[in-house]
DNA sequence: TCCAGGGAAACAATCGATTGTACGCAGCTG
DNA sequence: CAGCTGCGTACAATCGATTGTTTCCCTGGA
């Protein structure tokens, strides 16, 4: 406590420039470390900088050069297992460019959504990338904002911006034909909300696939209204309450996956011997389970990666909007899957 | 495209404001809900702000009112399952209280970890919550910012900022104690890395519980260096290639639990009969493990909640520092868990 | 009729940094 | 020695909102 300060204020450039008998803008300057000034300089001011703990206010910082340095990850839940994966990619990507991040959840509350984004539009962060697959109604009206928010996992409806995902019919696809090649027939699905686009699109595809095998009848869909475990052990309870009894289960995650799994079982339903389950996404999780859960492979951590370059690549140019892309994925064949039993 | 705009800057309040036919500090203060303003004139401007979809520069909102309605969310792990939950009761008890919240990860980084420091030191947010047990440096020299900053799951070492935790110590005794209960002698625990200080929290209260027990040359300590899944199996890996094999095993997470059960059903110790495992946390998944996981539960949630609430409170008024606060945990018994087999 | 009272809105200072421009002083050339 | 170059730094405008103070005007009471 140097008599210096009578009242607790922060240190400001001023100050700093004070001490150093220094303008303020060669503060500025010499922490923004411009060619003008001489290393000397920079040197002096510097160590004055870090003996004074002195952080420059960010506000002012960012209200005069117009630029943040942050981009934000808008999502939706943050108890998804698949959103560390998505957030790590995203990290390391804007960390290598030079960008932090910060993340919003937007949860199922429209309030928060819009919040977060007026977070864009007031030039808190320079850009957003949206995990939740549903774009904040202020961002959409106005369409200059298009181009400095990425989507990942899932197009947003209603608009042209650029999307990093993969394709979920063909992911679906392949999880459902995988159980048709098991000579299962009688197939459930488990997806999350009917009025999410993540549940629509697979909820879709399954059917396409059921049908043109011939099995439109033997379709059991389930809609749960979370995509967590717990959501996954409540959809398994319902099929197994209901008269038509699958033999085999995909689950749009594998975490409905694993509730659902440990819910068959503790009903006494062996597995894969009695129900067959596949999961989707392939979590770490997924390996741990037992029987070993088998599981479409997406490529979270990239598809983050990949966001992420593609938005910050695009802040500061003004080139052209950037292209969306499809990325592959695959199926993890593990132990969670027989053949269909004789009944 | 009215012909008005030329350059496609951003609105501002002057134009709102010279739209309406106002001085910008009126704009302000209908957007501020201020008593000074007829209702007349409130909503005259507020259907402007609404049809134009403007929304206030936040730098300079924040820059001049000192005040930015965030609290930052500290955390280490992107990947822990654990997190969401204290996520959840911060978010609640921050929206309750009208603010919001913003999350950055350290991670491994110490350059992270100062990013996120200065994050609070230059006025971007309000106050910060630390889950990852280390406080930035650069906040630790400036002793005026300990009131707005509230540990929560562990203290701070070296300073005295309130947490919100719960008794390591106890929680780990109680886990131990069970196992001891069910005449396991051969004790091991799987812990995080070794300089962490929830893992030497974790480690020594074992000893301390199997040294009075009598039992110091049976403990088995195995760190590994992460607290997932992977490292769970790590972990096992390791205690079953070492010519000491336990009957029991308890691990600080249940991530980590999850993954060393597994191992070990994958070598072919059945679990509970040949091998027991106590996790740590009770997340939902423990009880969607086969067999169910015993774990002890510790209130993530709530102490979340609580932590929120403590900084924020305590921003506005210059109050006295807010006090620590110990939280009950509570060991919740499962299936993982059976008497030690004869040998 | 005049003034006090008070509601409504304008004025202007301010938050703290950034950045384009101007200035002073040195060294160098012709 | 005048004039030019150029380096190092200071000056001052600026970013966009907030907020204390002032001004204006209208009403009502004496």
């Amino acid at each position: 406590m140097t008599t210096k300060e009578k009242k607790k204020k922060r240190l400001t450039m001023n100050d700093i420039a004070k001490m150093a008998g220094v303008d303020p803008s060669t503060v500025s300057r010499a922490l923004a470390d411009s060619p003008r000034l001489p290393q000397k300089t920079k040197d002096k001011i510097r160590k004055i900088v870090k003996d004074t703990g002195f952080v420059a206010n960010r506000q002012a910082r960012v209200l005069r050069s117009q630029r943040s340095g942050q981009i934000l990850v808008m999502h939706n839940d943050v108890a998804s297992l698949s959103f560390p994966e998505y957030a790590q990619g995203i990290e390391e990507a804007a960390t290598e460019l030079g960008m932090s991040v910060l993340v919003g959840s937007a949860k199922q509350d429209d309030e928060r959504e819009e919040a977060l984004g007026r977070l864009l539009l007031s030039g808190a962060v320079d850009g957003a990338i949206i995990l939740s697959g549903r774009l904040p109604n202020c961002i959409h009206r106005q369409s200059d904002y298009e181009r400095s928010v990425v989507s990942v996992s899932q197009p947003l409806p209603g608009t042209d911006i650029a999307c990093v995902s993969v394709n979920v019919a063909n992911a679906t696809q392949s999880a459902i034909e995988h159980l048709l090649s098991l000579s299962h027939k009688d197939i459930a699905i488990i997806a999350g909300p009917a009025n999410t686009a993540s549940s629509i699109a697979h909820v879709t595809a399954f059917k396409d696939v059921m049908s043109t095998a011939g099995l439109s009848e033997h379709c059991i869909v389930e809609n749960v209204a979370g995509s967590n475990i717990e959501a996954g052990t409540k959809g398994m309870t319902r099929i197994l309450a209901g008269g038509h009894r699958p033999t085999a289960v995909f689950c749009i995650t594998d975490e409905l996956a694993i509730g659902a799994m440990n819910k068959a079982q503790q009903a006494g339903f062996s597995v894969p011997d009695a129900i067959s389950f596949v999961g989707y996404n392939d979590l770490a999780i997924a390996r741990a389970m037992d029987p070993a859960l088998t599981s479409v492979r997406t490529p979270l951590r990239q598809m983050g990666r990949i966001g992420a370059e593609m938005l910050i690549e695009n802040l500061d140019s003004s080139r052209a909007k950037p292209e969306s892309r499809t990325l592959d994925h695959e199926l993890v064949v593990r132990d969670s899957c027989g053949p269909a039993p004789d009944r």
